[in-house]
DNA sequence: TAGTGGTCTAGACCACCTT
DNA sequence: AGGTGGTCTAGACCACTAT
């Protein structure tokens, strides 16, 4: 695990200042945050980006700056600007673990374009919100960049923060593809939905440094889960009502 | 519509340049970009940004930057990091558009916090794919900034590029939610499937400028459309096998 | 009018990859 | 070894917003 670059640690800090809800009544300029921290102007812009671009902090040219959203809960990093976050229904959150082990698969290696043998640490589980399972993943992520995933609880933790805090690894690349298909005996059995019910599924193949590192599959039911993504400073479009599913008008 | 800033002007000729191809056999590195722009490298930077997080030019510290994708057809801006493309099986694409007027709506009104008699441009397309529907959409975008829209031919062009030549506007920030839904009767009659199969449904609330400004909803057809999202140099995991769909193997 | 962020410059040093 | 991009500095000017 090599050191972090200064503007990196400063937006990590200042994140998890957001998260403690320091700046509730007003977040700094970057003059300020300069002088704060003793790096120029250009390091704090740096460290503001992603901030911005999340639309954790915002302001803009001549406003006064502003914490747009403590709540978030998701990580730091490129990927969550892909897949912010998949919400569910309801309160208590929790996953059953269903596979944790090291594993090789022709498919998966095909998928990423790897070696037959490859050896993966493969983790399944079903994800529950209120005592109703709401989703199932599984994924892929090559052994030799993640064995401590194998010891790990991962009831309550997500993934990728294990990565993180324990591997030291984070994806700097990847692709998503997102589809709307119908339910499986299996999945609908795991899920307690009817067979050929709307399910979205989500494949995700990730990379590090360069290299195919993970494959990633979310399945995720219908009625019980939406996908949002966040782009800039959306305050202004965000809780003013209605969850994202379409207005009853007809198409005319 | 004000001038762009330099870093723009030189991204979007950037872009262009490599979407003619100019650049297949080699990118210029970063110093080379500044003499012939005659700017600084801090510019250059800026302006590569935006090709690099979507994955349109490669490299990294120490190797040859290089391009990676020229047949990407969306155009430029922050939204399509959100996203990217909605692919559809099939080679001629074209639309049928069943609505292009200006109108109330006292429900998009409210998803938007915008008064109830705001006044939108409202377009409502069928998107059809070797002759058989793929898509529909429809939006509303408040009127005083797109007028344009209103002559515009819609058929072939989208309804980003109008607003970004026509009008001299892009949204900076906004927010998507994916579903999973049924279809409906009406929906499934346009678009030649099954009343309740299975369906990929997008909201995306946009912003100009910090403020509400447009409701866009797209319905597709979950087994004829991929939604695609990328993030950085994902070369590695392009293009090795498969769209997506999920891996046929137990959920152990 | 004061303070903010957006843009831009002209340097510097270093980590990393290719050769 | 030479070239690349990643990081950082210390300035500058301007557009915009709030007051």
């Amino acid at each position: 695990m090599r050191t972090l670059p200064r503007w990196r640690e400063i937006s990590d800090d200042l994140l998890h200042r957001v998260q403690e809800g320091e700046f509730a009544h007003g977040f700094p300029g970057e003059l300020a945050l300069s002088e704060r921290y003793g790096v120029s102007r250009g390091t704090i812009r740096q460290a503001l980006t992603p901030l911005r671009e999340q639309g954790i902090v915002g302001g803009g040219r001549g406003r006064r700056p502003y914490v747009i959203n403590t709540s978030r809960t998701s990580g730091f990093g490129p990927m969550y600007s892909l897949r912010d976050a998949i919400t569910a229904r309801g309160g208590n959150e929790s996953s059953e673990v269903v596979a944790q082990r090291i594993v090789t698969s022709p498919q998966v290696s095909t998928a990423l374009g790897l070696a037959a043998q490859t050896p993966f640490v493969h983790v399944a589980r079903v994800r529950t919100a209120d005592g109703a399972p709401f989703a199932m993943d599984r994924l892929w992520i090559i052994a030799s960049a993640a064995e401590p995933l194998l010891e790990a609880d991962l009831t309550e933790t997500s993934v990728h923060d294990v990565l993180r805090t324990r591997c030291g690894v984070e994806f700097d690349a990847g692709v998503e593809y997102t589809h709307s298909v119908p339910a499986s005996a299996e999945v609908a059995d795991r899920l307690a939905v009817d067979e050929g019910s709307p399910l979205l599924t989500v494949r995700r193949k990730s990379c590090l440094a360069g290299r195919p590192a993970e494959l990633r599959d979310t399945c995720a039911v219908g009625d019980r889960v939406t996908l949002t993504h966040v782009f800039g400073d959306a305050s202004a479009v965000l809780d003013c009502g209605g969850d994202g599913r379409p207005i009853e008008i007809p198409w005319d």
